[in-house]
This record gives structure tokens, sequence and C-alpha cells, in this order.
RNA sequence: GCCGGGGUGGCGGAAUGGCAGACGCGACGGACUUAAAAUCCGUUGGCCGAGAGGCCGUGCGGGUUCGAGUCCCGCCCUCGGCACCA
């Protein structure tokens, strides 16, 4: 141990020694508790940025914490090496896509290891290898086998120029990326993932999760789930023998429907009779919309939101199945075939899209709903049921109310409506009710190289025929042609393609698209439990063991596709037998962004190369040590929060980690002097009585086992950033302790070590390089972990809460005095302190008392007259 | 529009209904130094005061309470998500 503070020797010492001795391997320990600390997972992009610095450095905080307090951590990482990035690189560079993976692989491993963060590197994963993307490969299969994977028509955006698939980004303004060229919608055959099975469960088991993650995630994941109860009806079509079914909320408006508007791709609309004269009218329209949504366009040029409501009339005429009335049936571009039925009844006095829609195209409008009012009545509120007739409708009002103009339904309310409504229509056989999701099922099909290939084999007689499982993994090829146009680059790979039908042994050709990326995110902490298991996805046993996950780290971003999918594949393993619980996640922390100023402008902005305000962690590593750079970044805001990047701030934090330092070395002759006489007389280490401490070392003792309380409470609550303040707060008292360590007397230098050893274990979360090498400083071997290893300090709660307080004393709710007292001072002294307190006299003095209002440990108020 | 989170010094941010601004950054003053850096000490919400101290102060307006940054009601502003979802 060095007199002097070097960052960069003591950390390198310790990821050795920590690599030497397999600090951070664990296994599966009956009897231990264990924790299941996770960060999601990078996508091996070439470059650690600060944001993962972040990231793993909230990860391992909490991974010290908890193995500081006994339990078995498991703490893993690996890699989401599928998806465009590396696709991209062989386009444009030619390089291979799994080469260009494994250097950047190797790279971020690198930062990661000069970060020191402690992960079982042993349980390192990588999606692109193939055994990992084997167990995607069978859990397609096992949900092919459960009806929950299948295939349909589903349009892409297609690039007519290039001939090729583009994403929605690339595609964004309705022109190629690339080219500029006008994008094409096109329906290709893609596979789905039957998500929407599990909308209400996803729904349900929220509760579960509710106490551990973020309201604003949980309320995220509810509106995409999007559920609503409403009902069916089904609208008989005049002269046809065809039937327009809708989906509807509002049952109990049925009686205000003046028309039935479709989506332009509803297929009635391909069945207009042939010798209408509108049919001309609505193939235009239809063609019309199509374009301006293919162009992503159809939105007002005034940057309003909501595309101008337009739409014509089919000339067809549907029948109200409550009412017998004859209403039109039109198209609009306001309705969406992703919905519902893609069908409506057009209600424009209660529905404000509606509404807007009739008002263009004077559309009759009729109220049937009629507010309910009260009037005070000498016994209490009567309801009372008021129509306004005479006032003219300046827009839709949605709320329930008393049915009027509804035939025998007139005079129910809303609510009781809605249900006996639906229930006749069921009864008689033209609607039922419904809950609705705008949750889809989940398209995995991607038309790309670099992911794991869908174990399809298509023969030309025995149809699309599953990969058997023994045949797994189906392996990536070697090499492919990147040109970036036409089908999947797998489609041009003949070894690939070609195979034979393992029903038939025929000729047939393999499935060459591959999967969505989030396939691999969906299960990858299942695997990190048994990363190496060839025969089966994961021994249950040890699964059981590790999961669910007990805190998850990661951004926002994912708050919704990733964490709803990955919730999904759990309830599915369940269903499997492979896991016996709902939820995958108990405790969710969803980091703020890593922010810098932008040169020039003064904000604000993530980091980011084109933006050039970047900051590269090497850099910042060798300037100020990985730990100063992660004390920082858990101290600058709290977790949750955006996080300005400040370089002054990190020198703050070496500051910190030098002063502490300095006082270990300071005193650590002292306290090894303390150690050898202990070891002649052993009682010297014990704790002395309180008499023989000095009245500073006192303090010392209360401040050490207060901030033990602080920071134990803090961590907790992962509010890192107060945890590091009342580290610095200690650190302070103890620099104030003045003692000259050679003339220290023993029960000080007690009180010093004490103050010491928990400073310097409470450290070890956020800078676990210093808080070893000071350990050892201390005078113990074998680090934190091992040896005669450190335990997360325990406070001593007498200690750590009696201290004199300092108790307002009020005259008639006016802050007049102050009086000490203890916690446990009992009520009665308390008062009679407060009354005898000279200065409350002088306010007091010759008045009467009436009342005195003592809040012990809070506050006594003295009322007079 | 709907849902969710916020508004506290120059800045990041602290405060189970109980001394607002912990801790840090920055700034200012001082010590050390030929000088600078580093380090150490002090000051740092505003106003008044030589000082002790006093008054004001947590987006705005009300309310509850002995006591409100915190709880309740009504606004304003702001960030994020969703949005023609029937």
């Amino acid at each position: 141990m060095d007199e002097k503070y070097y960052p960069e020797k003591i950390e390198e010492k310790w990821q050795r020694l920590w690599a030497e001795t397999g600090a951070f391997e664990v296994e599966e320990r009956k009897g231990q508790p264990r924790f299941y600390c996770l960060e999601m997972l990078p996508y091996p992009s070439g470059f650690l940025h600060m944001g993962h610095v972040r990231n793993y450095a909230i990860g391992d905080a909490i991974s010290w914490y908890k193995r500081l307090q006994g339990f078995n951590v498991l703490h893993p990482i690996g890699w989401d090496s599928f998806g465009q990035p590396a696709e991209q690189a062989a386009i444009k560079r030619g390089v291979n896509p799994r080469d260009w993976t494994e250097e950047n692989i190797a790279h971020m491993r690198g930062q990661m290891k000069r970060l020191g963060i402690s992960y079982d590197w042993r349980r390192e994963t990588a999606a692109h290898r193939p055994d990992y993307y084997k167990w995607d490969q069978w859990f397609f299969l096992k949900m092919l086998e459960r009806g929950l994977a299948y295939k349909r028509l589903s349009p892409i955006n297609w690039c007519p120029k290039e001939e090729t698939v583009l994403s929605n980004e690339q595609s964004s303004g309705g022109v190629c990326w690339r080219c500029g060229t006008p994008v094409e919608r096109r329906d290709l055959e893609q596979w789905f993932i039957r998500t929407t099975q599990y909308a209400e469960q996803l729904l349900e088991d929220m509760r579960e999760i509710e106490a551990g993650w973020p309201e604003r995630v949980l309320t995220m994941q509810r509106n995409w789930i999007g559920r609503s109860e409403g009902a069916y009806v089904d609208f008989p079509v005049k002269e046809t023998d065809e039937r327009v079914r809708v989906f509807t909320t509002r049952i109990d408006t049925i009686y205000g429907a003046t028309a039935v508007v479709l989506a332009p791709d509803h297929p009635l609309v391909t069945k207009i009779p042939g010798a209408s004269a509108l049919k001309a009218d609505v193939e235009r329209f239809v063609e019309r919309v199509r374009q301006e949504r293919a162009a992503g366009t159809g939105r007002t040029i005034t940057g309003e939101d909501e595309a101008e409501k337009e739409g014509v009339n089919t000339g067809l005429i549907a029948v109200n199945p409550f009412s017998g009335e004859a209403v039109p049936v039109w198209v609009a571009n306001y309705v969406l075939m992703e919905y519902g039925t893609g069908a409506v009844m057009s209600v424009p006095a209660h529905d404000e899209r509606d509404f807007e829609f009739a008002q263009k195209y004077s559309l009759p409008i009729r109220r049937v709903i009629a507010p309910i009012t009260h009037k005070e009545e000498p016994s209490g509120m009567e309801p009372r049921l008021g129509l306004d007739q005479s006032t003219e409708m300046t827009g839709a009002t949605t709320d329930y109310g008393v049915l009027v103009n509804s035939g025998d339904w007139s005079g129910r309310l809303s609510e009781d409506a809605i249900r006996e409504m639906t229930a006749f229509a069921e009864e008689k056989g033209f609607g039922e009710g419904k809950v609705m999701y705008r949750l889809r099922d989940w398209g995995i099909s991607r038309q790309r190289f670099w992911g794991a290939p869908i174990p399809v084999i298509y023969c030309d007689g025995c149809g699309t025929v599953p990969v058997p499982e023994e045949d797994l993994p189906v392996m990536l090829p070697d090499h492919a042609e990147f040109t970036g146009t036409g089908q999947s680059p797998l489609a041009g790979v003949a070894e690939f393609v070609n195979t034979t039908c393992p029903k038939c042994s025929g000729p047939a050709r393999r499935e060459t698209d591959t999967m969505d990326t989030f396939v691999d995110s969906s299960w990858y902490f299942f695997r990190y439990c048994d990363p190496k298991d060839d025969a089966r996805v994961f021994a249950p046993a040890k699964v059981a063991y590790w999961t669910p996950v007990d805190q998850y780290i990661g951004g926002i971003e994912h708050a919704v596709m990733h964490l709803l999918y990955t919730r999904f594949w759990t309830k599915m393993m369940r269903d499997l037998g492979l896991v016996s619980f709902n939820e995958p996640v108990r405790k969710l922390l969803t980091q703020g962004m890593v922010t810098n100023v932008v040169e020039g402008t003064g904000e604000w902005k993530a980091m980011s190369k084109s933006l050039g305000n970047g900051v590269d962690p090497d850099e910042m590593i060798a300037a100020y040590g990985s730990d100063a750079v992660r004390l920082f970044t858990l101290f600058a805001a709290p977790p949750e929060n955006e996080l300005r990047w400040q370089e002054t701030g990190i020198e703050g934090a070496v500051r910190f980690l030098r002063r502490v330092y300095t006082m270990v070395w300071r005193w650590s002759e002292r306290l090894s002097a303390a150690r050898s006489a202990e070891a002649d007389a052993p009682r010297s280490l014990a704790e002395p009585s309180m008499e023989e401490f000095s009245a500073e070392a006192r303090a010392l003792r209360r401040k050490t086992h207060q901030t033990i309380v602080r920071i134990t409470n803090d961590f907790d609550e992962l509010h890192f950033n107060t945890s590091v303040a009342a580290l610095m707060e200690l650190s302070n008292a103890l620099g104030e302790f003045n003692a000259e360590p050679a003339r220290a007397s023993e029960a000080d230098t007690y009180a010093v070590r004490e103050a010491l050893e928990a400073l310097v274990v409470m450290l070890a979360p956020f800078a676990p390089h210093a808080s070893e090498e000071m350990w050892e400083g201390l005078g113990h071997e074998g680090g934190l972990l091992g040896g005669d290893g450190a335990r997360w300090p325990r406070a001593n709660e007498d200690l750590a809460r009696k201290e004199e307080l300092e108790i307002p004393v009020q005259v008639n709710g006016r802050l007049r005095s102050r009086i000490r007292a203890t916690p446990d001072t009992p009520e009665e002294e308390l008062r009679r302190a407060a009354l005898t307190d000279e200065r409350v006299r002088s306010f007091t003095d010759g008045r009467e008392v009436v009342k005195v209002i003592v809040v012990p440990q809070r506050l006594v108020n003295i009322v007079v007259k």
C-alpha cells in the first residue's frame, strides 16, 4: 500500500486478482440467499459509451452491496450480437459480419474489464453463436407446436428500384433512405408470435410487479396493450348477403348511428356492385388513401397530427339491427383496418370523430344520450333526468347519461344499457360482447442475414415442415452476398436454401427469413443460469435457483417492446413447464440518459458522434481511474434522472477518493499497532466502554452508525447519490477528528477504526478497487470477499439514535426557543423544560397558559391567552 | 386530447408534515509558493445590520395544521409516452 493514491496501479492490481481468484464466479448454493442482478445486455457496436458505463456502474453497485450483505450474487453479461449494424458493415465495407461482431465484442469486453465490473465472465453469452441461437430456434419450434407461431401475409416496405425490404426507419417520409424512390407496400408471407393470446395475462400480472416497477413503464405497457370492453354488432347490408360487423364500446348510443363507416381496405369495399355509379368514386378514393399512407403523408401540412377526415358514400345501405333504421355505408380514412373490425357505426352526437365527419358531409346528428343533472332537494341529491333539446350541438358529448330517442331502451342509464343491449344482441344473434386489444401479434420475420434462421423447411409435397429438434441449430452460412438489394442474403446461398424435406426426404427449400433480434433478448437472462448446456435450453433446477431476476437495470427506451416481449416469453415458458412463475423481473430501474453540452449551442443532448459531444470512457478511465468515473456517475444525479456530464465533477470524485485514501494511510500504522497488541492481549480490539471515549470520538461513533443506517436505507431505495453524499459526510467527520494517530488513545483508535472500516466497506459498491486497496491498508488480508472478508456494516441502533435533539418551542405557534432532549425524554419532562425555558418565559410571563401541545421529538407548543 | 413524471441557490441535487438548501461542482477570500497548479482553511439563497441578530424565500392562488417544499382544491409552466383505437 502506497502513501499516494495511484488509481491506475490499484485498479490493474485488483482486476488481475479478481480474475485470478474467480472472485465473482458463483454457483448455486443451497442455504445462502441468492440475488440476481442484471443489466440490459449491450449491442456490440464496438465501443462503450457513457450510457453503458452508467448502466454497469449501477448494476455493479447493487451487486457489491448484496454480496457484502452475504447474498450469493449472480451478475452476468452477454451480447445482443445479431442485428442491422453488422449487416450494414458487411454491405458497406465488405467485412464478414461474424468477424466484425467478434472484434467488437473483444474490444468492448476489454473496456468492461478495465471498468472493473464484477461479472461472472464464464457465463458470457452471445446471440450470434450457434450454441445460443439454437435455443431461439428451439423455442420457435415449441411455439409452432402450440400454435403460438404462425404465418400470414403481412405488408413490408419495399423499394422498387433496389428491390429490397426496408425497415420503418429506412423508409421514413415514404421514400427509400438510400435512393429516394417512393416506397411501396408489399404483402409477404411472414411469421408471427401470438402475443395477443397473453394480452389479458400481461395486464393482469402487472399487479405482481407493481411495487418494483416504475409507474410510467407500467402505464406505457398498459396503453400499448390497450384493453377496451365493448361489443360486436352486425349490420345487414341491403340487397346483398353481406353483413358489416362493427366494434363499439358504446352500444348504448346505437340509436344515434346515422352511418356505417368502413376502412378503405375493408373487404366489403371490393364488393360494391359493378353497376353502381359510386363505385368509381370509391375506387379512386381508396387508391388515393393507399398511396398517401404508403408515403407516410396523408397528414395535414399545418403540422397537426391528424389528417383531415375524408370519405365517400358507397351507395350501400346497412340496417341498424336495433332500430331497423336504414343508414348509408361510407368509406373514410379515419377508420383503421388494424383495429377492431375495420368498420364502425358512426354516432356523430356522441363521438368526436364521427361528429367532425358528419359535419363535413352533412350527415344527420341525432342525440340519444342525455346528461344526468342533479337538483338540490331537502332530502338530498335527487337524480333528475333532463334533456336540453333546445341547444344546438357544437360538439359530441361522450359522457355516460340517460338514453333518449332509443325506442324501448329510452330511460335506461348508459351503464345498464350497455350491459343489457349487449345481452340482447347476443340473444338475437346479431352481436356479442367483446374485449378488444390494441396489442398486435409480434411479427418476427426479417428479410436479413444476420439473425437466427427460422427453422422451417418448405416442401412442394409436404408443405411447411418444422426442422426436427435434433437437426438444430440451423446454421447460418459463413458467407453470403451482401449487396444491400434484393431479398434476404440467405436466399442467394444455394447450399443453405437447398435441403431435403424431413418428412419425405424429397428436395425442399429452407425459410430464408431470420428472426427479429428482440427474440434473442427475450430470454437471455435464463440462459446465463446455465450457459453451456448443449442438451437443453437450461437445467430447470439452475433456473429455479437463480430466477426471477431481482433487479433489472436499463434504459427507458425499452419500456415497451423488450420488456413486454420478455414478460410474454416468461409466460410462454411457464406454460411449457420451464419455470414456475409469471413475471421474470421483480424490480426494474430505468436509468436516465447521459448528456453533454453541444459545443456552441449550450444545449444538453445525449452523447453522440454526429453531435460531437461524446465522451470516451477509455479516456476518462485513463485520466481519473474507473473508480472515480463510476463514483461520479452514481453521485451526480439520481439514477432515473438525466445525467449531465461535467468533468469538474469527476475531479471532485478523485479528490474525495484521495482524501479517504490519505486518511487510511495516515492511520494504518496506529491501527496495525493496535492489531499486533491484540495478538498479545486479545482483549484490546473489543469494544471499549462508553466512558473511555473522548467526546469527539463519541460524536464520530454516532456519525458512523447514523451513516450506516442512512446508506443501508438509501441502497434499498436505489438512492445512490445520497449514499455517496453520506459517505462524504462520514469522511468529513473523520477529517475533522483531529487526533494525532500516534497519540490517540486506544478507545479513540477504536472509534477511528470503526469509522474507517465502515467507510471503506460502504465505498466498495462505488469504487471497488480503491476500497479493496484500503481494506488491505486497514490490515486485512485476502480482499473484501476472501480471507477475513468484509461484511456490510451493521449499525448499533443505540449509537445511531441517541443524540440530543433540539426541539422547537413555540408560543402561540411562533418559534420562541429550542430545548435539548434525547428521543426518549418523557413528555412530562419536555413540558417542564419548555415552560421553564428562560426565553419562553419572557413571552409567557404574566399570561395564562391555556394548553401545552407536546409532540415528542418534534415540538412543544404553548398556547397562552 | 389522454396518461405519467417534474418545477427548490449560479449548477447537479438533499429534506419519515418539524431548523429548507445535506453532499458535491462552480465562484469569492485567505494560507503555502518567486509564480502558477495542486493542496489546505474560510465564505457562498436574497435583503437589512459593524455584530449579535432580524425580515423574506421551495412556479402561482387558496385551504387544512401549532407547523406545509411535503397533504387537499384550483391554475400556470415543463419534460416524457401514447394518440383518428371506435
